[in-house]
DNA sequence: ACCGATAACTTAACACCGTTTAGTGAACAG
DNA sequence: CTGTTCACTAAACGGTGTTAAGTTATCGGT
């Protein structure tokens, strides 16, 4: 967000840019130099738009989360939230899948800059989305629920999450490293079903 | 495994070096030179011992599996599996957060390189004994599974795996980021409660 | 005692990276 | 015509992984 020059385009595009060099190369795999070489310009002129590397990853990422908050909503329609919440959930799987080096790069880059509250709750829309189908699933009285919304919540991103992240970085399935990506998919979505069912199944236990 | 010069200890304490530097600055701040600082040689030297950077990760990170590998079977005091599995799920969290830097390293780095098949095998040693603590509870009618062994660990792993990985990044609990580390501590292990409740309810299910 | 070979290590450089300094050239206001 | 501003760039700086070409010391053979 850093003080533009005119071009109004040129903002957006070297961040597509940005985009498809991480989805070629990996979040590792993206410089500078390639960036500029991909919109037609000069290295320097990244800077005038994007204060440093940083900062354009942050805007990439933040585009990134919108599209993928989109895609979770578009897969939501079934009739009942069960429905929805497992058609989400194979939706997430799907687009990590998909997007494996912008899901690094979204969920596992680092440490978080500082970005801006705005940002972070922009961010967090498909969280909150994923609360509301428990709450509604609860209400309905569809999901057994001993927990509080957000901690169920929590609990199906962070299952999801670790799902994604284990499948993308072919650390999973016996032989890690091998990944036939026929193999990984159906795999990933096997696990992802039985995650699904453990949710639907009574939550409440003798705890620790 | 590149040959090496004669000296025993050198290549031991490179990797502990490295281990050192990767917990305090990120495996992204670890750089050949410090590496070599840190064990008073010039940075070339490095290079006889091992072939490149990745090769002297991947040997790091051999190392750290198995102390991670001892740490979690370490953890496992109690009577019967439930209680080991319960333990082992806390005890995984635990080195997680007390060794991010490292923990990213191992699950988290770009793709695996080229990794000896006895690697694999060895880096796999608690996902085994993940597994074995299924089967025995399984077999004692503690654990309620409608699963193969296989996939139920894979199930608590992805799980487990995925609160590490959003705990140690700092993108979790409403304010991503901010991120006070006792604050993580104690939600994390609430989740990993709830997580492991879920685990021990029905998994049988409706399917998709 | 001397020679050559070898082993352990280093110096200096390479190409590439993010980033900055100091511009260039064109458009435009007075 | 002049001065300013604006969009952009060439060249450089320090840092990175890595390599080519030494340097130095040790040791076996004669």
């Amino acid at each position: 967000m850093s003080a533009r020059p005119a071009n109004p385009h040129l903002a957006s595009d070297i961040i597509s840019a940005a985009a498809s060099i991480i989805e070629e190369n990996g979040p590792e795999g993206l410089t500078m130099r390639d960036v500029a070489d991909r919109v037609g310009y000069s290295p320097t002129t990244i800077y005038l738009y994007f204060k440093n590397k940083e900062q354009l990853l942050d805007e990439t990422v933040n585009r990134a989360f919108e599209w993928f908050a989109d895609w979770c909503e578009k897969a939501q329609t079934g009739p009942t939230p069960i429905d929805r919440l497992r058609q989400t959930a194979h939706a997430y799987l799907d687009w990590g899948l998909q997007n494996p080096g912008m899901y690094r790069l979204m969920f596992e880059w680092g440490y978080l800059g500082d970005i801006s509250e705005e940002a972070i709750f922009a961010r967090r829309r498909s969280w909150r989305g994923c609360r509301q189908l428990v709450e509604m699933g609860a209400e309905k009285g569809l999901l057994p629920l001993s927990l509080d919304s957000g901690l169920a919540a929590d609990v199906m991103w962070v299952a999801t999450h670790g799902l994604v992240s284990l499948a993308i970085s072919g650390r999973m399935f016996g032989n890690p490293g091998v990944a036939d990506p026929e193999v990984v998919h159906k795999r990933s979505h096997m696990i992802m079903d039985a995650l699904v069912d453990g949710w639907l199944s009574d939550w409440a236990s003798p705890g620790s």
